[in-house]
DNA sequence: TTCCTATAGGGACATATGTCCTTCCACCCA
DNA sequence: TGGGTGGAAGGACATATGTCCCTATAGGAA
């Protein structure tokens, strides 16, 4: 169980935050599932993400839901909020237990405004989160669905060739399809020997023929 | 023909740059197609676009030309590519004549880095380019063609009702659909009285039921 | 003028994708 | 143990979209 100062440190982010920010910061943690807010809330806090797996969603007016993000540490959730001044956009929950550090929006507009070097900090945060908004707008703008399918799960599987229990309706929520034309594409991935359904896992078995068909593109 | 001075009065930017990063700005006019850069030239500046329309697009791998934005004063081009140090991501081409302050990187990083009012203005900019980049991505994953259409006419025609020279080819790479099958929707609005087309001129005759058909959904 | 090129406009067809519905199976709980 | 329940898997069908092709027309270049 790290403190506050542990995870900073780990991170690398000690020396950007003073100690009055540090004193202000609370440790929160959330069991898997859990819901930490909704569009259209109040915003009133900068999280750090330091341990766990969260899922950033949306619903649109018509009540299809668009699943943008998974996220992973390091990452910091709120900070468009932060600088718009606005509520939350999106929803964002727990996949796996999480470990946040939870900033108050006051401390930072009582501590750190017009520090440079937080500045640069959001600066840069926000502006690589930019790239990949952008990135992944051409990608679904370019590619069909086998595509994007493709380079979804050769970027979730980066160490072991496995995903464990992909739940497919998220993954058809994320790609922005339907969750019957996921299953099609798996199965035709599948009769081309490329993949392996067991029980709700899937096993890559041809890495090299998915990383061709996503075109050599991967998510992020 | 405005001076630097009074294009930055005019934008509310006056307090923003100090003395010597006047000075070193330059006014660049550009004529009608004119490209200003492409994507992987090297950046060493920042425009502030003053006077006229740019074209933002991009050409994928496979060489299918996108295009991202069309950009009318004030903006910024190059802001994200100033934070990242990183070659220009997108290629830029004057729509019409063009008239564009030109900041170079190296005066900003002489006498603006860790200038707070400068970094809280780029922040804000790039955090409202961020919003609307993701609402687009949601957008497309959400709507088939003829509803990002129907936005797009709308959008685009904010004064009168009419488009006068929309280049189809070029609104075809914008939504991000083939020439042809924005040729389909626009001949099903005009069956339906939504549209009229007269030499490649499009006329607006139904906002309301092209707005029903947006689902109230805007580009921007 | 005459040719050439670019674009508008659209026919025909194949493919991609969405919607609705059915079946099957693992797992949980009364 | 039996009945639910939820997700996996996929059949059938309609629609959306892409590709390839052709024609017509306007305007620029020779």
């Amino acid at each position: 169980m790290q403190a506050i100062n542990e995870y900073l440190q780990q991170y690398g982010l000690a020396d950007l935050f003073p100690a009055g920010v540090v004193d202000s910061m609370q440790i929160e943690r959330y069991a898997a599932g859990h819901r930490l807010f909704s569009q259209g809330d109040t915003a009133d806090t900068l999280y750090l993400l330091v341990e766990g797996k969260l899922k950033i969603s949306m619903l649109s007016p018509e009540g299809k839901r668009l699943i943008l993000a998974f996220k992973t540490p390091f990452d910091i959730v709120g900070d468009i909020e932060y600088v718009q001044k606005c509520p939350f956009i999106n929803t964002v929950e727990a996949v796996t237990d999480l470990v946040l550090l939870r900033v108050p929006h006051r401390t930072l507009d009582h501590e750190m405004s017009g520090n440079s070097l937080f500045q640069q900090f959001l600066l840069e945060t926000i502006t690589r989160k930019f790239v990949t908004k952008a990135q992944e707008l051409n990608f679904n703008l370019l590619y069909a669905v086998d595509v994007r399918v493709a380079s979804y799960l050769l970027s979730m599987t980066p160490d072991k060739p496995r995903l464990d229990s992909p739940s497919l309706v998220d993954m058809a929520d994320l790609i922005g399809t339907s969750y019957r034309h996921l299953n099609r594409v798996l199965q035709k991935f599948e009769q081309s020997g490329w993949i392996k359904r067991n029980n709700g896992k899937i096993d890559l078995l041809d890495r090299d023929a998915l990383l061709e068909q996503a075109g050599h593109n991967i998510y992020e």
